[in-house]
DNA sequence: AACTGGGCCAACCGCCAAAGG
DNA sequence: CCCTTTGGCGGTTGGCCCAGT
């Protein structure tokens, strides 16, 4: 037996809002508040809407602040970022751009930026020469493109996430645990900090990875991001060094587009990515190849001595200095 | 004028985790 | 500890609008 409706689906109101609706959500809502409680919310003013809905029409369309119309060049920005660094995690990338909703930026997303944004990287492709160093060249100018400003502002985000106080390389996984217990023991709110060591991305890392890594903190509402505790995190500059190369062999195109989606998995990029070829004989790949990834090479030393090495290697914020 | 296809976006769906009994 | 309810989230859908034919 499945679990029983939120609502009596007979007996709701679906589709749009009428004026009248919002009006009488509105205005109860702005007296008494939601009452901690959006199921009983409905039938306490005489909606025949369910709970859910109305929760939806507060947050996505009624509440006070909410911004509608276009984006701006600023916002494009910290979405392409973001979105580059966490994935689809909407209502994440929503809290970084006041008034704007998960939902706005998620339907923005779909049917604008990416195209948008792809189109820029195909236009990027075609006025390009051939060759691997090429790549090399489109990958610098997509990382220049998007490390001002905003990737100062991801590593704003991460910082304001992370305890300055504890450095973001990887560290010996025979001190996880002791480091586990530092951090918690010293950083207040511990559990607001966004990450997750039960990810696929921390499982790939793992397994590429001579030693394996302590997989016991975890935050549900930062899945899959790639963050982690105690040290064994992944910085976002590190990962955009990675990204680009992907990025601009994205194309119009369903499968690449999938693809493009998929360029969040993150760690096996971090660790794999420069053994990333074409299949194709060709330096310049096409669109009918598939990206072959050798086998990891590095092992646990090699992974750490390569995140410090890019660590310094860049011009970081301050706090990796 | 009628039709059609695509873009856009509000709303819905279903899943998951937290909260609470 | 289990079960139910609720909130929150990301993915998807359906319908409106408009440009092109």
């Amino acid at each position: 037996m499945g679990r029983a409706p939120c609502c009596d689906k007979a007996n709701v109101k679906r589709g749009p809002w009428s004026p009248e609706e919002d009006a009488k959500l509105k205005s109860y809502i702005e007296e008494h508040g939601t009452g901690g409680n959006w199921i009983a919310l409905p039938h306490k003013i005489g909606l025949k809407r369910c709970g859910k809905s109305c929760r939806l029409r507060w947050l996505n369309y009624l509440r006070p602040n909410i911004k509608h119309g276009s984006f701006s060049e600023e916002e494009d920005h910290i979405i392409c970022t973001l979105y580059l660094s966490i994935g689809s995690r909407w209502s994440i990338i929503a809290a970084q751009l006041p008034g704007r909703t998960d939902n706005d930026i998620k339907n923005y997303w779909n049917t604008r930026l990416k195209k948008k944004l792809l189109g820029k990287q195909r236009k990027d492709q075609q006025s390009s020469k051939k060759g691997g160093q090429v790549k090399q060249e489109m990958k610098r100018e997509v990382f220049e493109d998007l490390k001002a400003p905003s990737l100062c502002m991801s590593m704003n985000l991460y910082q304001s996430y992370w305890p300055s106080e504890f450095p973001l390389f990887l560290t010996n996984p025979d001190q996880l645990h002791q480091d586990q217990l530092h951090v918690k023991n010293h950083v207040p709110n511990f559990n607001q900090y966004p990450f997750d060591t039960t990810s696929n991305q921390a499982e790939m890392f793992n397994q590429n990875c001579e030693k394996p890594i302590s997989t016991s903190a975890y935050h549900p509402q930062m899945a899959n991001t790639h963050y982690y505790p105690n040290g064994d995190g992944v910085n976002l500059f590190q990962e955009f060094n990675n990204y680009p190369y992907e990025i601009n062999e994205l194309d119009y195109n369903a499968t690449q587009l999938d693809q493009f989606d998929g360029l969040v998995g993150g760690l096996d990029n971090l660790i794999n990515g420069s053994n990333c070829t074409s299949s194709s004989a060709e330096s310049t790949p096409s669109w009918g190849d598939s990206l072959v990834c050798a086998p990891p090479q590095m092992g646990y030393e090699d992974c750490r001595r390569e995140l410090l090495q890019s660590c310094h290697r860049e011009q970081q914020p301050n706090r990796f200095q």
